[in-house]
DNA sequence: TTTCTTGCAAAGATTTTGCAATTGC
DNA sequence: GCAATTGCAAAATCTTTGCAAGAAA
């Protein structure tokens, strides 16, 4: 993700609005490693920020993932996640805890893959599901 | 997928019953490269089977897939999606038609990740994301 | 007969939508 | 002031669950 400040321009540029709801969301999720789905964000931001809306929240992820600000996650079925990381990486999903964790390859950069059965690629990535150290740890019982 | 009698022995081995919506749906499945969806799968056999319940074919997706003879993707984040096909091998989404296509890579068969992160991995897969051929051609129109 | 499964309806959860009130610019 | 955005509530999915009735073994 960009710094604040250059994700603010390039929506003054396009005509977008900068709302305190909007600096705010992107401050929760800049440098955010955790992969939020829209309710965690809502959460963090709601005892500052009374009067924020969900949908607001929503509006605002999928304006953000639609701008290439940042990166829709679907490894977790049970809600979309968002990543402000926007290099190229890939997921694993803990089945146990569902966390989800930035995994780094080196070998096969497959951003460069830009055509596939005849499609034009948009986008590429992997998906990794395991369970993660601590929860094959038997004496601990911590949920991340 | 194995063969339906084979899927057949199995779950009378492991102590599950063998009913006539379960082979219903095993039988939609097999040969399926349409990855459907719960609510498709439902529709394939309403005709057949009036009496067949939503709740049932959710039930049944699940179970084949815990014991590893469907395979669940996550690609599409509007529903579940299921591929009756185990053997090692990716997916697109169109992301206009919103269709879901097998990908047979030759290279890097990532099957063979066992551990990444700290991770005990139990799956791996890539998913790609573009625009089919059928809809980048302007004068068609069908949505597959 | 015993246990598992089905079907139905209700409940849960996530996400979207309509719209009046509000706010950025 | 105009147009975009917010917040709220309702609606729209998709999926799960509780439970009585029914079917498999």
């Amino acid at each position: 993700m960009k710094s604040i400040d250059q994700i603010v321009q390039k929506l003054r540029d396009s005509g977008a609005k900068v709302t305190p709801q909007r600096i705010a969301i992107l401050k929760s999720l800049q440098g955010n490693t955790s992969h939020p789905g829209a309710h965690e964000i809502y959460h963090l931001l709601k005892d500052d920020f009374p009067s924020l809306s969900k949908a607001t929240v929503y509006n605002t992820l999928d304006m953000l993932s639609q701008i290439g600000e940042v990166r829709e996650l679907t490894i977790d079925r049970a809600q979309a996640r968002f990543d402000p990381d926007m290099s190229f990486h890939d997921h694993i999903l803990c089945t146990k805890c569902r966390k989800v964790e930035d995994v780094h390859r080196k070998d096969g950069d497959d951003s460069t893959i830009t055509a596939v059965n005849g499609y034009e690629v948009l986008g590429a990535s992997m998906q990794f599901y395991g369970i993660c150290a601590a929860c094959r740890e038997p004496t601990e019982e911590k949920v991340n």
